[in-house]
DNA sequence: CAGAAACTTGTTACCGTTAACAAACAGACC
DNA sequence: GGTCTGTTTGTTAACGGTAACAAGTTTCTG
């Protein structure tokens, strides 16, 4: 549609030696701010004004820009909007460099979440929880020039890590359990309060004492299981079984469960997770002992499909993807604080008890 | 360490107007190329040059402007670089908003063979894998100037929307199932042919024919699957029973299991992927029909735990973390043929049986 | 040893956007 | 009517790099 005529080219017809507007190196390149203005009859500043949604515009004005912007299919140019604003409108994500459950429901709530904030994540994984990797995923993540950085999942190496790292970049840490003093703000998950429900729940059900599958123990998740597990059974006076120690997957489930499956007294197994208890339950059954007949199993996680485990698995609930939206606002809300030097935020989620068949009173 | 003096500054000592450089909006500064230019007494485009790799520089020059780097602690800004080279060494991935095992495994895979191409990864999930939420995903990474896009798992809608994305990026799609025809190059899992195997292996352990737990009909990796499977009935002659549509997880997997379990015709079952393995297993289990010895069943992935499954889970194998890279390198290559109208390559894995305990031979 | 070729280095323009300032224009108030 | 605010728009200068070209050095030739 016909809208106002454009206005002259005011820029100096003639430059220097070299004349010809020559393209640069490859890429077909879209329309420029500086296209939409002069189709609009407007300097590129008051369609950057637009973009933007400054106030001050005029009405009429700002439709002619709009349509010029549309029948342009222009696209603002982020790289140079980032370089003059210092704002990338992108996050980073260091994870852990494996197929956990967990850590990965929770990249996609934080995406999710982040699409809907105006931003992009970016993805670092590291190969091992270390000081020096983690050192370094900030450091490329910084070079993209993230706006904020979310840690899912970390060992202490990772929130140390983090809090020496030289770019002065906001973070969370989600996941992993901490000192409850961190430097920045974290969202957890209350392992060890979970725990306890789980070996509470097995206690309530008759069994003299309960034991534990663990997890790796240089992971506070896996120790603060440990923990809440323990205590339990001090406080209810009975007696404490040894805890070996363990990875997340089944098949250290399995090592762990023919240990336990050739012991007559082990009637009740806390596993600190669920693919854990898989691996014990496979364990179980090659000893030929029933479950929850002969041993009730209480996993942990909740994962989408231990409800069709054999039996299907009594567990504790942890919602990943609420967590990483969660962590997500908490970053957000980080960043628009002007460093000011308000505490931070620590947000702990307590998981739930899901009753279903591994468990059952004692006879 | 003292090197040489710093030439003088060369600026115009005085500007315009208003002369303080004051400083732009928050965030720390970290030092520039002009600052280590300055150090090592150089100009801002020998840094440049260093930095690139360029073989023009001399020795002794290079290593005072990498002193001088270090102890500014210099670290250059990729928006800058992007806004004057159009290429942010990022790239995106478009995933589909779920906990699939497949696509998860996937985008670990590429991203460390990302990070070891210098490139950094960036993740657009979709809700829905449909044309328009996908022409958006693309639209997103495309402002964040991506160089390239790895489409994950995709189904004809997200193909299809890639081929009309206005945006001229460079793409690639890992998993799916295509016409071996793409318009552009692809990495995919012979998804025909693992059934084949799979039904072939049910065959000859005797099984008059095979049934078949699928997943969703929509979903080109699905549909090889059936489509393997019954060529390979057909082929034996056997009965080819009905299809009922199902998704990816064990709840559908019960579904079916319930249906399949009902029907004493029913001696063993391909299922389209080990989770709704599961579920079918948990079914029988429940209807009293004992694995393997009344019906075997196999499985397609080889998810990481498959192998603790009630009981251990037959299964095609899959190296998802391999298709991954391998999609990257197809990427990288496809990005730096200089839009030549070099056909596009067509990666094809074949999956290979996995023998556990959950097939045995009829009696 | 002159001239050419190759190697180094510096200068300037430009990538596309936002920030800061200035100017033009309107309405409000005395 | 004139000054005084406030709104709207334009102009110029960054942001921090790379590309293109020019110019000054060497080093190689004959």
């Amino acid at each position: 549609m016909p809208t106002s005529d454009p206005a002259p080219d005011t820029e100096p017809a003639a430059q220097m030696p070299f004349a010809a507007p020559r393209p640069r190196s490859g890429k077909v390149r879209g329309s420029v701010m500086r296209d939409v203005a002069k189709l609009a009859g407007v300097s590129h500043q008051t369609v950057s004004r637009v973009i933007n949604d400054h106030p001050n515009v005029r009405a009429e004005t700002r439709e002619r820009v709009l349509a010029a912007m549309r029948s342009l299919n222009y696209r603002r140019n982020l790289a140079a909007r980032t370089l003059a604003t210092r704002e990338s409108r992108t996050l980073g994500i260091i994870g852990f460099e494996t197929t956990l459950f967990g850590p990965e429901s929770m990249l996609y709530g934080i995406e999710s979440a982040a699409r809907a904030a105006g931003y992009l994540v970016s993805v670092a994984t590291v190969r091992e929880l270390a000081h020096q990797p983690v050192l370094e995923a900030v450091d490329r993540l910084a070079q993209h020039d993230v706006d904020g950085i979310i840690a899912i999942s970390p060992k202490p190496a990772v929130t140390n890590a983090l809090t020496h790292a030289p770019t002065g970049l906001p973070c969370v840490a989600v996941g992993g359990a901490g000192s409850g003093a961190d430097p920045f703000p974290t969202v957890r998950v209350d392992n060890a309060t979970g725990a306890r429900l789980a070996t509470q729940h097995l206690l309530d059900l008759g069994h003299a004492t309960v034991h534990h599958a663990a997890g790796p123990p240089d992971w506070p998740e896996a120790q603060a299981r440990v923990d809440g597990w323990r205590d339990t059974l001090y406080a209810a006076g009975a007696v404490v079984p040894p805890v070996t120690p363990g990875w997340w997957d089944a098949a250290a489930g399995y090592e762990q469960g023919r240990r336990l499956a050739a012991d007559p007294a082990v009637t009740a197994i806390f596993c600190a997770n669920d693919r854990i208890a898989l691996g014990v339950l496979r364990a179980l059954h090659e000893a030929g002992r029933r479950v929850p007949q002969d041993v009730s199993v209480v996993g942990f996680d909740d994962m989408p499909d231990s409800g069709y485990f054999h039996p299907p698995l009594t567990t504790m609930h942890q919602d990943f993807g609420e967590l990483g939206r969660r962590a997500l606002s908490l970053l957000l809300n980080h960043m628009s604080q002007v460093d000011g030097n308000t505490p931070p935020s620590h947000v702990l989620v307590v998981p739930e008890v899901i009753l279903r068949s591994s468990t059952a009173p004692t006879r």
